[in-house]
Formats: C-alpha cells, structure tokens, sequence
DNA sequence: CGGGTCACTTGCGAAAGGCAAGTGAGGGCC
DNA sequence: GGCCCTCACTTGCCTTTCGCAAGTGACCCG
C-alpha cells in the first residue's frame, strides 16, 4: 500500500513537491487518459504506451492516496471500480496543455492532440 | 553516456514523450534552477532538494543531449563549463508556472514563488 | 462445467536512485 | 615547493523502482 508523497515533500518548492507525486513516467499518462473519458483498469491497460498491471495498480492507489482521483464501485458482486479525477486532479489539464504546447512546438514527430482535449476550460 | 529518450518514444503523444525525457524526480528542478539564473555544477548541488552528484552528472548530460541545455566554458585551465537553458529549455517556463499555480491552490505547505518567475514573458 | 473476461497480485531479474568516497586539475598561503 | 582547499566530476556499493511474465479468484456465457 503506497504511501501520499505529499506528506513528506523534499522542500517547500511547488515544483519539487510535485514531482515528488507525479514525477515519474506514468502518473500524468493515467491523468490524460482519465481526462480523456477513461476510468477502468482495463482501459488504461490498452493505451498505446502499454504500462504494466502492477504499476498500473500502484500507480493509481498513489494518485487517490494524494487526492487527485476518486475509486467508486460501478458493480457490485464481483465489486468493480471506476477511477475519476477529482477536482484537484482535473486541475491538471492546462498544465498537460501547456506540456502539449511545448512538444509540438518542440519534439518533431509528436501527435497534435484532438481540439477538444485542448480547448479552454 | 546518457541516449537522448526523444530518439525512441512509447508513443507519439506529446505529453508521454515529454514523460520519456522529463518524467523523473530531478530534471525540472533543474529547468527551474537555470530559469532562476544558476549555471554551475556546485550550484545545482546548493538547491535545498540535495541532488546528488551522479544524478546530477547525468541529468544535465541528458538535457544538453536532447537540445534542453547548452554548456558552455567559461574559464580555461582548469576548463569549468556553465550550463544554460536553449530557447526548447527556457520555452518549459509556462509550464513550470502552471505547476506552480497548481500546487499552491491545492497542496498546503508549497511555497509562493517570487513573483518574478510567475511574471508573463 | 469448461473456457473466457476483468481486475488485480506475486515473483524475479534489470535498471535507476541514494549515499559516500575518491580523483585530478588548479589556486592560495607561507 | 609543500600543503591544503575548491570545483567538477567519477566510481562503487547497496537499496528501491521498473518491466516482464505468470498466477489468482470471482463471475458470465454457452
């Protein structure tokens, strides 16, 4: 059971506090796909970038320890789970925008995400 | 010697090729650190988050790979290199702000940034 | 009742990270 | 010309994390 990285930051800079959290290569791939409509297990498995069932598991026990997503049952027996972004997590689209920005801006070869994923709000 | 990660993606997507190159614990320090004007190895090592040497030995060798940073020397025998952003480094800057602007609403205890880093440009 | 799906957990070898110490070129002091 | 100090790294060792593969248990479908 992951612990909240939250808790014990490595210093006071919002910078290094969050990468304490989402500083790794998954977090912020489960956040685009939850802001793209996703929410089961099995459908983060199918993302092209093919992340592993144990981290995946990890990973997502962490975010909702931080906060930033919820896990409600959509089933019951067999219980079954759908993971969302809270408010806090949802939070996070303009700074995905900003990081989409910056590599078709920057990294050839890159996908332009759909518009809707980058219009306002 | 470190391989540029932009060379061999998990996808297109903007945002995991991104991940592929800054998705660790250490690398947006440093782009923060540059952002504030440090050049030298001895000053990354000052940061309040203790970077450790071999770290970050091999960040800032990552960077200048991937085109983030440039190393320059400025003395001559002994040759002692200053490390500053390239214009694809110094464009993560909004970015950064919006991580700021995201940790300071919603994790308790982050520090405001001077007000010179949030400034537009 | 046999096979399939869904949501995970477990185990293991490989890679990355943290800690501490070492190195080598030069500078400053006396 | 010794001696010690700084700066910029490198090296080694051990622990943690990651990726890959396989296993598990509850249920559904024919």
């Amino acid at each position: 059971m992951p612990v909240n990285p939250l808790d014990s930051p490595r210093s006071g800079c919002p910078i290094a506090t969050t990468l304490d959290l989402l500083g790794d290569r998954w977090s912020l791939v489960l956040v685009r796909d939850m802001l793209n409509g996703k929410a089961r297990f099995g459908e983060f498995l199918d993302s092209p970038e093919k992340i592993t069932t144990s981290v995946l598991a990890d990973r997502l026990a962490r975010l909702e320890a931080a906060g930033l997503v919820r896990k409600t049952p959509y089933q019951e027996a067999p219980v079954r789970y759908a993971y969302e972004l809270t408010e806090m997590g949802a939070a996070l689209k303009p700074m995905l925008q900003q990081v989409c920005r910056w590599a078709n801006r920057f990294v050839p070869g890159t996908w332009t995400p759909p518009a809707a994923f980058m219009a306002e709000g």
